[in-house]
DNA sequence: GACGCTCAAAGTGTCAACACTTTTGAGTTT
DNA sequence: AAACTCAAAAGTGTTGACACTTTGAGCGTC
């Protein structure tokens, strides 16, 4: 049931992408399964242009694969595939951070390092994880690289991708002790200006934690979910 | 009009992208130049629906923005967005190096080498730049990469937009013997296993590049072609 | 001349029907 | 039981018409 109320204008095409888009994050639409253009026209009470449309923007963003004549797909990511990702992050997440250690104005570096000390003082009182948010540095650093080719890069593909097989993974035991004091000596390095630490920090940072992932193992298991 | 002999089974959509992705390489289409379906539909003697579809699948490449219920638009890039597109270049083509120096069998680096070595030599006889393809050099390091991800994001995206870039600058005098020396350091540095060199070298070579074209002057140009 | 309003024309989004291709499953043969 | 055939069903690609939004020409007012 797409929702017709125009909250704000936009086309019934967009909101089958937005609807289609959590179905694939929440697992509905599991990874290597068939997108029906027809059942899911039926599905939304809506005609079939809309679901091309949305099926269109999905394959834009990869998480939809799609030939000619054949029932679309969604993307079904190998072992490699997620390896190539991860490498795809050390590239641009460590080409971020080196921009962001030669551009990154003082003020801006204090208020970085103020917001990180403000979710150190939030875990050392509630000893919640959630309070090292691994993904809020990440955009951070992630935006304050002023390239928005790069920024576009990571949000508009790979982290989608991501996204979908961390639900697909379950719950990995998170490492944000660990990260958290990575992130401490990325930080560290950007604001003594050595682009070059900063650069293979992230990129060691990034490392671990792909390898703290697909060592969980669980990858091999997603044919069985 | 789209050539409709089945060569090979594909769609009117697929067959129109083709089209209009030559169109935008010929500046048919220029960039900031309105995208509109109906007379593209008349041009080609095709229904909208395959306009849309090939419509789509540019965005989804970048080259084309759209709105809803407004024209799409063949995508002109701002100075600062062909910057970005060659600090992207510097992280991924700088990493692809990396890959290489790392994983390249031997054998396939004596190939690379007797490779550039053979153009070498069609220089000396010919005097003739092209034989210096700075491109074919770039196709093999990025493709001997192995990560695939990296490959369809340079050649996905990427590769587009420069090429489209080309077109708009006209003729830019080569720097293909400047850029012929560059490529043999940084096949001296993979050859010496040198990771961190040769990932260096391929950023400068790509900064210097960058920096030719763009000294050009031509981009502030575009908008008077 | 500049600005604002109106409204028809132009253009995009959606629909349902038809054209075309692939898949499925029943029936037959080995 | 396995392999093959083939028609029907299912699903994708395309079309033309209608619904909806944006654009721009024409007109009136200041």
């Amino acid at each position: 049931m797409v929702d017709r109320t125009a909250s704000e204008a936009s086309t019934l095409g967009e909101r089958v992408f937005e609807q289609m888009l959590d179905m694939i994050y929440r697992g509905d639409l599991a990874p290597g399964s068939v997108v029906n253009e027809a059942a899911l026209a039926v599905r939304f009470q809506v005609s079939r242009g809309p679901i091309r449309e949305a099926v269109r923007r999905l394959q834009g963003i990869q998480l939809v694969t799609r030939e000619p004549f054949a029932k679309a797909r969604v993307v079904k990511l190998s072992r490699q595939a997620l390896a190539d990702l991860y490498e795809m992050r050390e590239a641009l997440e460590g080409y971020a951070c080196r921009l962001v250690t030669e551009r990154m104005s003082d003020q801006d570096l204090a208020e970085l390092i103020a917001a990180l000390e403000t979710a150190r003082q939030d875990y050392l009182r509630d000893g919640q994880p959630e309070s090292l948010s691994d993904f809020d540095f990440h955009s951070r650093i992630i935006r304050a690289s002023g390239n928005a080719r790069l920024i576009s890069t990571l949000y508009g593909d790979l982290y989608h991708l991501l996204r979908m097989m961390r639900r697909i993974k379950g719950h990995v035991p998170q490492r944000k002790h660990d990260a958290y004091s990575e992130h401490w000596q990325i930080i560290r390095a950007i604001k003594a200006r050595d682009a070059d630490l900063a650069e293979s920090l992230m990129r060691a940072h990034i490392r671990r934690a792909a390898a703290h992932t697909m060592d969980e193992g669980q990858l091999t298991d997603v044919a069985s979910r």
